[in-house]
DNA sequence: AACTTACTTTCGAAAGC
DNA sequence: GCTTTAAAAAGTAAGTT
């Protein structure tokens, strides 16, 4: 088990013994942020004219900011989704920056954006193989359909999250609502898939 | 009292009547996919329970049979892609998936793996091989398998690799685009399943 | 045959059809 | 349910060169 609010991506993949570990990192959380006030989509489409807007299409606004490299979908209710955002930290940081521009181009924003985390997924490898015919029969929860699709799709109850995992040892995470949950859920399997002999070297 | 009573025996007579509409739907899609009549209680067994569980509820009819159809088949090990069933529905691949998806999570079915050894016979026949590609093929696959090198892998393509190692193994050479055909992938699927079975089992192919 | 691009699966929120 | 966004995993598919 990894040292107490020790983040598994700054874990090494390898303990002196050779026991391999897993390594994971957040690729994506999806956020939604709220302004609390109305907001006039037409004037933003006509003020900063690299967003896109089709009402026909899709009822938000899309806007994409380079750095951090994240896309928001603004509604008319003021509440927009934030995307592709790699940390907590960019996620902030490319809110401030859009509701800062927003206001430099004429676009009143009055209170302060309330963001909530709706999911992150990660990527993790277990750095072992995993012998997904053993784990489909052993795992509860779990769906593996090869003419499907290549991963193991698992369902884990505590945390709430999803697994895709593949027979290389790499895994996508997805569903989690805090960081700690991914590294938490990635050990977790890791222990399951090891009590079940599921894993099988490389 | 009287009214809940009421209420219950309209219920039930629906899903009776849905029931049998499904039967019917059943019974088009095993026969238009020539499959065996045992096929037929499985799914009607399946189809049944769903809709006992109301898991019917504002879904097509079609594509829950469809999906029961589908289900029943891989219990039974008969090999028939979601694909082949789904393009005799108007639902598409994508809603029948669906289907069974909710039916396997819901009815806690537990779905045994696909195994491409099932899927050796039918391309064999297809393309009129012998029983012992067919034989050798199977050996093949059983060897893959226990080496790991089946694992995420579409089933009709790992048969397919093994085949046309078989056929080439037993001058019953076949091309790989017939076999691709046959198997109903493509041919860069038999290509790199086949090199990697070569390369992975050690297998030498006789000259030319 | 290589490359590129694209689709399969999973997740969640937004507003409206 | 659908529409739109982003991202990873590994396999398969399709179009070019």
């Amino acid at each position: 088990m990894p040292t107490g609010g020790q983040k598994l991506s700054q874990i090494e993949a390898r303990s002196e013994a050779g026991e391999a570990r897993p390594t994971a990192k957040i690729e994506n959380i999806v956020a939604t942020v709220s302004l609390d006030q109305q907001l006039d989509l037409r004037l933003i489409e006509r003020s900063i004219l690299t967003v896109e807007y089709n009402p026909e299409q899709f009822p938000g606004l899309v806007y994409r900011l380079d750095e951090p490299k994240v896309t928001a979908l603004i509604f008319k209710s003021g509440k927009m989704v934030v995307t592709g955002a790699k940390s907590t930290k960019d996620l902030i940081e490319a809110v401030k920056k859009i509701v800062r521009n927003l206001k430099k181009h004429g676009i009143p924003i009055y209170g302060r954006p309330k963001v909530q985390i709706q999911n992150i997924v990660a990527s993790a490898n277990l750095n072992v193989c995993v012998d997904l015919e053993r784990a489909a029969l052993t795992l509860e929860n779990s769906m593996y359909e090869p003419e499907q699709f290549p991963g193991l799709i698992h369902r884990m109850d505590e945390p709430r999250v999803v697994l895709l995992i593949f027979s290389s040892g790499k895994m996508v995470i997805t569903g989690a609502k805090r960081e700690e949950e991914v590294y938490e859920a990635v050990n977790k399997i890791y222990e399951k898939l090891k009590k079940l002999r599921a894993i099988r070297p490389c | 009292r009287l009214r809940r009573l009421q209420a219950k025996l309209r219920a039930t007579t629906s899903i009776e009547k849905n029931i049998e509409q499904a039967a019917r739907e059943i019974t088009r899609l095993i026969e238009a996919l020539n499959l065996p009549r045992s096929v037929i209680d499985t799914a009607m067994m399946i189809y049944r329970q769903a809709a006992e569980k109301g898991l019917v509820r504002g879904r097509s009819l079609e594509s829950m049979a469809a999906a029961a159809v589908y289900a029943a088949c891989r219990i039974r090990g008969i090999p028939r892609s979601i694909d082949d069933i789904a393009e005799l529905v108007k639902g598409g691949r994508k809603e029948v998936a669906r289907c069974y998806r909710l039916i396997v999570r819901e009815l806690r079915l537990r779905m045994p793996i696909v195994d491409p050894v099932r899927y050796v016979s039918r391309i064999t026949s297809a393309l009129r091989l012998s029983p012992a590609v067919e034989k050798r093929a199977a050996e093949i696959l059983i060897r893959a398998r226990k080496m790991g090198l089946t694992a995420g892998k579409d089933p009709a393509g790992l048969a397919a690799a093994a085949i046309y190692i078989a056929a080439l193994e037993l001058g019953e050479r076949r091309t790989q685009k017939e076999i691709a055909a046959a198997a109903g992938v493509t041919e860069v699927t038999v290509r790199n399943r086949y090199k990697e079975l070569v390369q992975k089992l050690n297998i030498t192919l006789p000259a030319q």
